[in-house]
DNA sequence: TATAAACATAGATATATTTCAATGTATCAA
DNA sequence: TTGATACATTGAAATATATCTATGTTTATA
């Protein structure tokens, strides 16, 4: 099973703070310098969540001299949202003839 | 902000069990034992991630005698999805003009 | 070159999470 | 009533995570 890549991508969004850079993104790119303005963490802080957003694939980046730039990745966001779609889903006619085996225990 | 709240009901989905057990309910409800037959952990396991299931929305259940009865919850999964929607998106259209601080201190 | 700004890395600490063994509770059957 | 089954709770141990301070690296500028 590949549960493990999937858990670590689902725990980009599970930091208040990484839920905050994600909406600051919504409406365009910003710089860490903004980023660390609008959030009240320290600058190493904001570059753990920032790697950690990267490394899920929900947000893409650049350097551009001192700067590095990051965005929402709409491709990430698509791919991500078809992965939650994969466990937070239901068949929702429920077929009887594979109910739970306390059935037959009774 | 009330991010606190949906972080706890992301990180339903931050655990290898617990997506292999919304796996193990998409074709219809099943009660512990059968997923104790399943996954490879012990009762008291499962108790505490049905817990956090069922905590989450995503999970619903019912008692019938001596038995708990799991399934998903269609209602859960479509506000969990919409919930996940609201940070994982973007305005694909980046409007140049609310771009980040950094371009004026060039 | 020297300094400053933006960001990354390392190490430490506090807290949260997962898991299990032991035990408690509720339900059914003999 | 006694024993067995299904599940919940408690407490402990191992691991993971978030955060900070201190420091390193890269880039631009005086």
């Amino acid at each position: 099973m590949g549960f493990r890549e999937d858990v670590k991508k689902i725990k980009a969004l599970t930091d208040e703070n990484r839920l905050a850079i994600m909406l600051a993104l919504q409406h365009g790119e910003k710089c860490g310098c903004d980023l660390l303005e609008e959030l009240n963490i320290t600058q190493p802080t904001l570059s753990h969540h920032m790697k950690i957003l990267a490394d899920s694939g929900l947000v893409d980046y650049y350097k551009e001299g001192k700067w590095m730039h990051y965005s929402i990745s709409a491709d990430g966001v698509r791919e991500f949202r078809e992965m939650i779609g994969s466990y937070a889903r239901c068949d929702c006619e429920t077929d009887e003839s594979v109910s739970c085996g306390c059935k037959e225990k009774k």
